[in-house]
DNA sequence: TGTACATCAGTGAACGCGCGTTCACTGATGTAC
DNA sequence: TGTACATCAGTGAACGCGCGTTCACTGATGTAC
């Protein structure tokens, strides 16, 4: 029969392996995902290098990883947000969820930022894939509202960059101040998209 | 009195340093700038690890170095091209120059890419001067024609924002087609700049 | 129930390797007088 | 003109260090009978 660990074990193995994304962000954020080791992680996650492979093969697959869970459910959470907004508020409504994303988790915003157009060509398409979907809901929102398809989606996807940009200026605090940062998203993705 | 190298002397150390710029940017197109070595680089320079030290510091005043002679040259370049557009032309002028860049010099427009949003912050730093610059050519461009200021300068940081990502997906070819790419740029840089 | 076995996350020792950096040196060439 | 000295790009040997990876092992726990 097949063997089973029991729920606790389980719960156990979780509570490393997101040790381990969380380890990496926040090393990431600091000097680079790019350049983060395989025992600079596990060190900072409180593991033995050895372990690491317990649970990745190697550095990208748990870059892949981070994408897959946390990328997409923030990324998730904001595409929910701008399909739930009421009246033509989906600009605004896009523009201050991003913004909360990039303060509430900036690290992972970060590697966002960086890895979309970072050296891994797997990671920049999953992160592709992610953002993506962000355009699509973008794009419903927007053409739903006045019944018409037509604003093209290419439309929702140069907001989409100009969203992710925000974010990533929005993490050098020097660089701008957030109201004036928020005004341009505004105003630059309301162009875009029409509204 | 001062020391004073033959013109010969001094040509040739310029094109030692040449050298560890370009390798540098070969190499770092395969990997990614930010997990480059000063070996790695030196090796395929064809120079002694040790006589990196002659020419930089270290691997982020190399990259310092990249931005200030070869990235300005190619924002002048472009910038350049933008002003002296005639008509209303300089959106197409402005896409067309960006594409052509990411054409003939994958390698650079790669390193802008990356470093834009890479780990350092002083590369982020001199990157968003080169473009600024950009942004301001774009800007007068745009209110020249029209004899009035009242497009805003973000209106062509966001259009800058465009083009270098535009820059970035050119470079992954599987991406989009090149014409594709060319009208989603044509059409949000219009958009965002009112022509 | 007891016993023998399988699974599996975590471990410490050990490996070979490439790294950044230092050092003292060479050899060519410019400067002073 | 000759001679003594300064400058400086490039070099090879050597250093200590952290890296990724392998290996055989432990100990807890699930499975089979």
């Amino acid at each position: 029969m097949a063997f089973r660990p029991s729920a606790e074990k389980r719960e156990e193995k979780e509570r490393v392996r997101a040790a381990l994304l969380s380890a990496a962000l926040r090393l990431g954020a600091v000097h680079g995902f790019a350049s983060l080791g395989l025992r600079e992680v596990s060190r900072e996650a409180g593991i033995a290098p050895t372990s690491f492979y317990r649970h990745f093969a190697d550095m990208e697959e748990l870059g892949a990883a981070i994408i897959g869970e946390l990328v997409s459910a923030v990324v998730g959470s904001i595409s929910e947000q701008v399909l739930k907004s009421t009246d033509d508020a989906f600009v605004a409504t896009s523009v201050d969820a991003a913004l909360r994303a990039a303060e509430r988790e900036p690290e992972l915003i970060r590697f966002v930022v960086a890895e979309r157009v970072g050296a891994s060509a797997q990671l920049r398409g999953l992160l592709r894939s992610e953002l993506a979907a962000l355009a699509r809901a973008l794009h419903t929102a927007c053409v739903g509202l006045r019944a018409s398809d037509l604003l093209p989606l290419m439309a929702a996807e140069s907001a989409v960059v100009l969203l992710v940009d925000g974010c990533g200026q929005a993490l050098d605090t020097t660089a701008r101040s957030r109201s004036q940062l928020r005004d341009s998203l505004l105003w630059g993705v309301g162009r875009l998209l029409g509204a």
